[in-house]
RNA sequence: GUGGCCAUGGUGUAGUGGUUAGCACGGCAGUCUGUGGAACUGUCAGCGAGGGUUCAAAUCCCUCUGGUCACCCCA
């Protein structure tokens, strides 16, 4: 006999949208198991890869001192005065600040955990959530997840090729075509050669002050070299006419990045000399680069990095020469979904129907069964009736169910069905998996 | 941070000042208490929030919240 169990309806539990507590955060999202399958897919891609070259993995906590960040990505920077999200400590009134990026938090681990007297370089990557607290838009969340790979103590040439080199293997792998990929790469140079540089830079922009966009007027000031970046019209034409700062670049500087242009030219890496790319953390020095992806809504930048020889010194006060590089997680995701590669849930082939109080027990037992030989059996326990619970079955587009109800409690068997042919055959519990493997098998 | 567009059940939508806010998918239950795919029935669930105009607002106005796009910036 099947009774209905008295379910009361909850009023409360109607969803309250307006109440305004049942909303994510602005620009945060949940990740469901559709995005789970994206961000598995990029960790492991990114594992094979790195792993193979000897980076390891490092996780460093979402939470440090602000300052950490102030001081290693610069205070004048966007990222650090508009976009950190800094939070106050109750007890001792410390800044916290979730961090923005990843690279100041791997060069502060380094240093703590006395990596440098490893044998150099040493070298990571990461995979984990980043928050900037900036205005959402298409492949751009407050928290977002970064894919990263830093090598630190190391100077030389090589170290620059190695990430770029990955970095490329790592979107190939991905399923991004090499012809729609493209790298932009520059050298800002060093403490040595940049300020003439600027002050260069500075000159020939005072000249021309009234042809320039208020931003550019802004940003000569602030962040002279972003005046580069300048996407303006208005602004082409006085860029054209702006010193290189490839012409100003000390030897030692030119050098490097003649060295590592020559090894890109060995290891079959196109790239796009692009005198205006200057990026926006101020721990840059010598190289720079960028992956960029053109798509009918145009360009996107799917990830970026460079060479940082002054940061751990900054931060630390030891001085090693480092190269870095971090991907964009989402912005990957948005490109892969765009070029259609779909999640596929996994779904079981067969799945447990149970009727009854002794079967329902019982179907624990059928379960642990098939999880220790790796098949998925679904299953919906809650049901009481064959009906429905047949109808989840179907739904789920199983080849075969298998029906436990009072009788076969009893006769320690399990009914097999078919669901193509319908027929169905009574299997006593022991044979059960095997049964199931082998059909699953044909 | 600046500007444009947008906001109706879980999802997709209809509704341009007076509707019991309609439909489809979905969830749950049933018709059919040991047999799925179909059909039917019932049921769950909504005008993002707040204020204003009006006799009357999902509809018009304002603010906020969120989404989206461009800029800024960045991954």
């Amino acid at each position: 006999m099947v009774y209905k169990k008295g379910i009361k309806k909850d009023k409360k539990l109607s969803i309250k949208k307006g109440k305004k507590t049942v909303q994510t955060l602005r620009g945060m999202k949940d990740v469901l198991a559709k995005d789970w399958f994206y961000y598995d897919l990029i960790l492991n891609n990114a594992k094979k890869i790195f792993e193979f070259y000897n980076f390891q993995r490092i996780e460093t906590p979402i939470l440090e001192k602000a300052e950490l960040f102030e001081k290693g990505v610069g205070e004048k920077t966007d990222v650090i005065e508009k976009e950190m999200y800094i939070l106050k400590a109750k007890e001792n009134k410390e800044l916290l600040a979730l961090r923005p990026e990843g690279t100041a938090s791997i060069v502060r681990s380094y240093i703590e955990k006395g990596m440098f007297n490893l044998t150099q370089p040493v070298k990571f990557y990461y995979f984990g959530p980043f928050f900037r607290h900036e205005k959402p838009q298409a492949g751009r969340y407050r928290q977002f997840y970064q894919l990263g790979a830093e090598m630190i103590g190391g100077g030389d040439v090589v170290a620059d090729a190695e990430i770029i080199l990955l970095s490329k293997l790592f979107l190939e792998n991905l399923g991004f075509s090499k012809k729609n990929i493209f790298l932009l790469i520059n050298s800002i140079g060093c403490p040595n050669c940049r300020p003439l540089y600027i002050k260069e830079l500075k000159k020939y922009y005072k000249k021309l002050d009234k042809q320039i966009c208020s931003d550019c007027r802004r940003r000569i000031k602030e962040n002279p070299l972003r005046v580069l970046d300048c996407k303006n019209e208005k602004c082409s034409l006085v860029k054209q006419g702006a010193p290189p700062i490839l012409d100003y670049l000390c030897p030692e500087c030119r050098d490097h990045f003649k060295a590592l242009l020559e090894l890109l030219d060995y290891l079959n890496i196109p790239y796009i000399l692009d005198k205006t790319l200057v990026r926006g953390l101020d721990y840059y020095t010598k190289t720079v680069f960028e992956f960029c992806l053109e798509n009918e809504t145009g360009r996107i930048s799917l990830g970026g990095g460079g060479r940082y020889d002054e940061l751990t010194e900054t931060i630390g006060g030891i001085k090693k020469p480092a190269v870095g590089v971090a991907f964009g997680v989402e912005r990957l995701m948005q490109e892969m979904v765009r070029q259609g590669k779909k999640f596929k849930p996994t779904v079981p082939k067969v799945f447990l129907v149970q009727i009854g109080e002794a079967a329902q027990k019982m179907s624990f037992k059928i379960l642990e069964q098939f999880r220790k030989e790796k098949i998925l059996l679904g299953e919906n326990l809650g049901k009481e009736n064959l009906k429905s619970q047949l109808k989840i079955a179907d739904r789920l587009g199983v080849k075969y169910v298998l029906i436990l109800g009072q009788q076969e409690v009893l006769d320690g068997m399990i009914i097999l069905k078919d669901m193509n042919s319908g027929l169905q055959e009574l299997i006593p519990w022991e044979k059960i998996v095997s049964e199931v493997k082998k059909r699953l098998k044909n």
